[in-house]
RNA sequence: GCCCGAAUGGCGGAAUUGGUAGACGCGCUGGACUCAAAAUCCAGUGUCCCUUAAAGACGUGCCGGUUCGAGCCCGGCUUUGGGCACCA
């Protein structure tokens, strides 16, 4: 019998779904394991080879701890509710719920001939009501709640209403929007409306007013993690600044907490680096400052990292956004201000961070005063400075801060070097060394120790307060889109308020199209009858990261439809041990996460405050792009080599009729129309091609799709190779070159079983070296998969097939745990195989051979060779040599002589394993 | 500009973390089988010197250092991938 993959798989395939193999059911009375890849949003483009790259990895990984006795859990689910299929609405009118479900179906087909071991009972549909009930439940938990800041925990907003009636804002420290105080007789005296806005400024999901990112060209606005350079990231339209009230969610108060807490996680450094950055910690001072400005008198703060450096401040600059620049503004500056805000204020995002270096701003009249030195400073107005961190305000010190140095420059202003020695004539001198000058108390101090003394003294004197700022930002959680989570909140005479949960889900009503009004609202103002008792209900709704937040959870319990999850499903789960995908979710899925998680740890729905124990990174599948070369102005292609002779184009070609380098003329001709009377310059007779590695894209012709490769080589070979082709972790192109490799691989396993239609299988005792080639697999396979080093455990599986081969052996005491060691990897063939052996049932539900040390390579140990205290070389030796056989090699080693010379060895100090120490006479 | 990471044959990549560099696979060359092709199998394959072999020398991006010993550690570069980018 030959290796019909074609029927093996297909074969298998029903089996697993038929006798639900790998249907996950809580047990107490074993050990769980929860491997999670991250869903993916079924785009109409379908399943390329990259994509499941990850998913081969993370399936890999739940077979082998199924194999180990764990009790596995292994979903998959789609994140079905976003943008592109909501822009193919609007250009078909098609409901994108009927093109999100077909996407999903050939999602559904593409991935089962991979054979993965999904659950697939328990699959997720962020779009489906049952679903995102939940999501909407947990939106008003958060709506419910605001954050202690010195208990570090949300708590629910009752207790905060009770605490203004008993003492107003008095000895609060929790988490807000702006500080405000106020006495619990004038809470008392509010309106309804004005306690409704009082609480937005401390509730964890609140509505209010911010500088967002608008995107025109989609109609709505964007999370700072969805937009790159100015543009989006779904689609590439500009994005611009504009303020607007939303809803957003108060993540800034969880700051430290997602900080401190990555410590813990087994993720790899980069990525927590990225989150660190992300989160952007920075310990300061905020000092005020006063001003001059005619006769009113107003305070400025500003925020820095450097007070030791005050006493070089020579300005001070407002963002253009402060509301302090018209209170600081003197009248006769008025008009330059204005036109210079008009200026600030027409330029888009993506201007903006092209002009980086382009130095602007305006004098605003006004002065404020160095509460140290009694100095007075002028105060400008420039976009360089940012509104939405710190106070918007800052001291500049042109001497040591290379951009205040660049607006000194520009603008004629005075740059005071207070480090001794610093040359600041072409520059800024931005380093935290050297000794202080011009600096009152702190001359002749360490730049370090300045640093401190700085922040005491201002400290002391009441002058300014110590102060952590984070560069992360609230998440703004409204869309004004169609296709996503409706907000369960309804506006009863103008107060935003909850839907109750019991009416839960909040369904998405139907509109009879999908873009915005003429009147500029959101899809949501078409549908007929958008209102909760008489009330409108918010028509925007919620981005795409809301439904992705917390699927892990609903993986544990998913028809669950009293709670998000039950307390026994997550008390057995926990929480995910293996997360397995790209890195492009660093700051934004895997941010918001987090923090989801925590606020629902917070309020007792889950038990584990880190949603995801370990995380790897896949790294991107990129594509091989073949290229033709087309002369300039006919239609005529030359072949790679000879190109340079002529003026040519290049034009991408489909990588179908590519075959090594070569282009087949005759597909090329029938591809297109316009090359059907293509002529070509061959060299050697052949058309070669030009390649380049580019993302993997239907633009670029260069998509390999799983399906094909399932065709010609089959999933086990697919799933081989895609790990084979080197590190999980790094980006890497694929190149279907060197696939036959692993299918030979497989071919020649499959041969150990059978010489055609003989069985070759038999119950002879395996030789000690048979024993030894099979437990040196065995034990290279723990520790690599254990590291998720695939290829290298695959490499060590063709070694011991090689050998194998050459030893003619088909012992069943040998093939036997190999099937079940290759199980993982090529699932389909392990079972073929392991129903060969006489099995019954599935080899999934075997058990991981033991590893036996007495059949393994005797291990050498290093010893290193020390001689006057001081180690000179190194002997490896067998592990197994006992303190006499070590101490006579070494005694008998050639260097031994080069270093004790003529003296005599008097002795040999063997430490096990370790060092050698000769002591001579 | 700032912060991470990487660099090894013709190619993808190994190397027990300081101990025989180049495992495994691809490709290539030669051979066996075959009327032939495919498939399969066997042998060779870092570079240089050489008819060949032995032997030797060189060899992990570059320069220097530590060490008996460096792909791995230290200092200084170069190239490259990724992240952040007026964050005070």
């Amino acid at each position: 019998m030959d290796y019909d993959f074609r029927g093996i798989e297909q074969r298998w395939q029903s089996y697993w779904a038929e006798h639900q193999t790998f249907k996950a059911k809580e047990d107490t009375s074993r050990p769980k394991f929860y491997v999670l890849d991250m869903f993916p949003y079924p785009s109409g483009a379908g399943l390329h080879v990259g994509h499941p790259l990850g998913y081969i990895a993370s399936d890999i990984f739940s077979r082998y701890k199924r194999l180990r006795g764990y009790n596995v859990l292994h979903p998959m689910g789609y994140d079905a509710f976003g943008l592109p299929a909501e822009q193919y609405a609007i250009q078909t009118g098609q409901h994108p719920e009927v093109t999100t479900l077909q996407n999903i179906a050939r999602y559904r087909r593409q991935l089962d001939r991979i054979g993965f071991s999904y659950d697939w009972d328990r699959e997720v549909r962020t779009c489906d009501p049952a679903y995102y009930k939940w999501t909407q439940w947990a939106f008003l938990k958060m709506f419910g709640s605001y954050y202690d800041n010195r208990l570090r925990r949300a708590r629910p907003i009752e207790e905060l209403i009770a605490a203004f009636e008993a003492s107003g804002t008095d000895g609060l420290d929790v988490a807000c929007g702006e500080e405000r105080s106020f006495t619990a007789a004038e809470w008392a005296a509010f309106s309804d409306l004005e306690k409704s806005q009082v609480l937005m400024n401390y509730r964890i999901a609140y509505q209010g007013d911010t500088a967002v990112n608008w995107c025109p060209a989609l109609g709505t606005v964007l999370a700072n993690d969805e937009v790159k350079d100015g543009l989006s990231v779904r689609g590439g339209y500009p994005v611009e600044q504009k303020k607007m009230t939303q809803w957003q969610l108060r993540v800034s108060a969880y700051a430290e907490r997602l900080l401190e807490d990555l410590d813990r996680l087994d993720w790899t450094d980069s990525l927590k680096e990225m989150q660190r950055n992300w989160i952007g910690r920075s310990a300061g001072t905020e000092v005020v400052f006063k001003t001059l400005c005619g006769d009113k008198q107003k305070d400025i703060t500003i925020f820095t990292t450097r007070v030791d450096t005050i006493f070089g401040v020579t300005f001070m600059v407002l963002a253009p956004e402060s509301e302090l620049v018209p209170e600081l503004t003197t009248p006769d500056r008025k008009e330059e201000v204005a036109q210079y805000l008009a200026y600030v204020k027409k330029k888009t995002e993506r201007e903006r961070i092209a002009q980086t270096k382009t130095v602007t701003g305006v004098f605003s009249g006004s002065y404020g005063i160095n509460p140290l030195t009694g100095e007075k400073v002028p105060v400008w107005i420039s976009e360089y400075v940012l509104a939405g961190y710190g106070t918007g305000a800052i001291m500049a010190v042109p001497a040591h801060d290379s951009r205040d140095w660049a607006f000194a420059k520009k603008f004629g202003l005075e740059i005071r070097p207070i480090i001794a020695g610093c040359d600041v004539s072409e520059g800024s001198f931005d380093a935290k060394e050297g000794k202080m000058c011009n600096s009152g108390f702190l001359d002749g101090m360490d730049v370090k120790d300045a640093i401190e003394a700085a922040k005491d003294y201002v400290e002391e004197r009441g002058l300014g307060r110590r102060k952590v700022n984070y560069r992360l930002r609230d998440a703004i959680f409204s869309r004004q889109r169609y296709w996503g989570e409706p907000f369960p909140i309804y506006y009863k005479d103008g107060i935003p308020t909850p839907v109750p949960e019991d009416k839960l889900p909040l369904t998405l009503p139907q509109v009879d199209e999908f873009r915005p009004t003429e009147a500029g609202e959101p899809p949501l103002a078409r549908a007929k009858d958008w209102t909760y008792e008489g009330y409108p209900l918010e028509k925007s709704t919620m981005p795409g990261f809301a439904g992705s937040s917390a699927y892990y959870l609903r993986y544990m319990d998913p028809h669950n439809d009293k709670a998000l999850v039950s307390r026994e499903a997550d008390e057995y789960w926990r929480n995910v041990d293996l997360y397995i995908g790209g890195t492009e979710h660093a700051t934004g899925h895997l941010i918001y996460s987090r923090f989801w998680n925590k606020f629902l740890y917070d309020l007792g729905y889950v038990c584990e405050d880190e949603p995801f124990r370990k995380l790897i990174n896949q790294g991107m599948i990129q594509g091989r792009s073949s290229f033709v070369y087309r002369i300039v102005g006919t239609n005529t292609f030359v072949s790679a080599g000879l190109k340079d002779q002529y003026e040519t184009t290049e034009i991408h070609v489909d990588i179908n009729i590519v075959h090594g380098d070569r282009l087949d003329l005759e597909a090329f001709r029938a591809w297109r129309p316009e090359f059907a009377d293509a002529e070509f310059i061959l060299e050697d007779g052949v058309y070669v091609c030009g390649w380049a590695v580019e993302k993997m894209s239907k633009s670029m012709f260069n998509v390999v799709n799983p399906d094909d490769i399932c065709d010609t080589y089959g999933a086990d070979t697919l799933r081989l190779y895609g790990m084979f082709l080197g590190p999980l972790e790094q980006s890497k192109p694929w190149d279907t070159k060197g696939i036959d490799g692993v299918n030979r691989f497989l071919r020649k396993f499959w041969r150990l079983f059978y010489d055609g239609e003989t069985l070759l299988v038999n119950d002879e005792e395996p030789t000690p070296e048979e024993l030894k080639t099979l437990h040196r697999l065995i034990g290279k396979e723990q520790a690599d998969i254990e590291a998720f080093s695939y290829n290298t455990t695959i490499s060590a599986f063709m070694i011991a097939v090689n050998d194998l081969t050459e030893r003619k052996c088909s012992k069943r005491a040998i093939l036997e745990p190999m099937v079940i060691l290759l199980s993982p990897f090529a699932p389909h063939i392990a079972e073929e195989l392991w129903h060969v052996l006489g099995h019954e049932g599935s080899v999934s539900d075997a058990a991981f051979p033991e590893y036996v040390e007495a059949y393994t390579v005797e291990d050498s140990a290093t010893y290193a060779v020390s001689f006057n205290g001081k180690t000179r070389f190194t002997v490896q030796l067998p592990k197994s040599m006992d303190r006499a056989g070590v101490e006579a090699h070494v005694r008998a080693l050639p260097q031994t002589g080069k270093y004790v010379g003529s003296q005599t060895i008097v002795k040999v100090i063997v430490v096990p394993g370790k060092i050698v120490n000769i002591v001579v006479k």
